[in-house]
DNA sequence: ATCAGTGCAAACTTTTTGCACCGCA
DNA sequence: TGCGGTGCAAAAAGTTTGCACTGAT
């Protein structure tokens, strides 16, 4: 169910953060665990409205910051330029990300391990040409989601 | 040689912006050269410094929503969230992005059309499987280039 | 007692906008 | 002459930071 997700991530984040000597703090395990609930990145603004005032803006903005230094999460920037954080690969799994072109909405969206391991090769080709060592890829499949096409 | 490539650029985005009603003023003409020469996205403060003051920042804004408008260019979003324009896929062609991961350069990169419809087809499959009518995709392939490397 | 963590308010960066002016059609 | 385009300066949005206070170890 839910919340063991959440308390999964909750003490994992707690032992990145013993790791790099950094307390957990009540604010960092909320976010924390806010972020395990999420279907895709989520934006500050998103989170402090989610949190509903229990964290002002720049603790949370502070929070975030630290928690990313400790790779717990991750932070990537939508179509509107507006930062989105969400749990580290290392949490989270693989994977990529569903645009809506129509709203906005980014979800994440897991790919098969043979399908993955297929674009992964033809990546790493295509850098090599290039004169790039990769390291990784990041893949936004751009759409229209379910709601949007109904609506 | 490159002059022809601008040259090229030049009078395909005449052509769209016409088609909008749009006059193809000297400063939308040099925004669209300044693009045509470049090896990647460039943020607004690059085309800037590269115009030297030929035009003032807020007017180069202007000018990159107009382009953008005209579907001469497409705007994105760097590691940092900073804002850069490139020419639209209907001008440059279909392609991604090596982003090196230490120094923060975005080039462009082709993907020979076999493996590029391989990945679309995958790609296009698991958008369907979460319910999401794919309309195109990015890929930022993450790496050092050769730069960094060396040095 | 010390030092990390917190909250408020102010600063900063990037991008957008109001308004007056200019100039081509 | 009308209207789109331009430039300056000011504003808006998002994010970061200085500083004083609080609380855990």
């Amino acid at each position: 169910m839910a919340a063991s997700q959440a308390d999964r991530v909750e003490q994992a984040a707690g032992a990145l953060l013993r790791v790099e000597g950094i307390r957990f703090t009540p604010a960092r395990r909320l976010v924390a665990r806010a972020l395990a609930g999420a279907a895709g990145p989520q934006a500050a603004g998103e989170l402090h409205a989610t949190l509903r005032g229990l964290l002002p803006l720049s603790s949370l903005y502070r929070t975030l910051a630290v928690l990313e230094r400790a790779r717990v999460l991750a932070k990537e920037h939508d179509a509107a330029g507006v930062a989105r954080y969400e749990l580290a690969e290392s949490l989270l799994g693989h994977h990529h990300h569903l645009v809506c072109v129509a709203c906005g909405e980014v979800r994440d969206v897991g790919i098969d391990p043979p399908t993955e391991s297929t674009i992964a090769r033809l990546v790493e080709a295509v850098a090599r040409r290039a004169g790039y060592r990769a390291t990784g890829h990041r893949i936004d499949i751009e759409g229209t989601c379910v709601s949007c096409r109904t609506a």
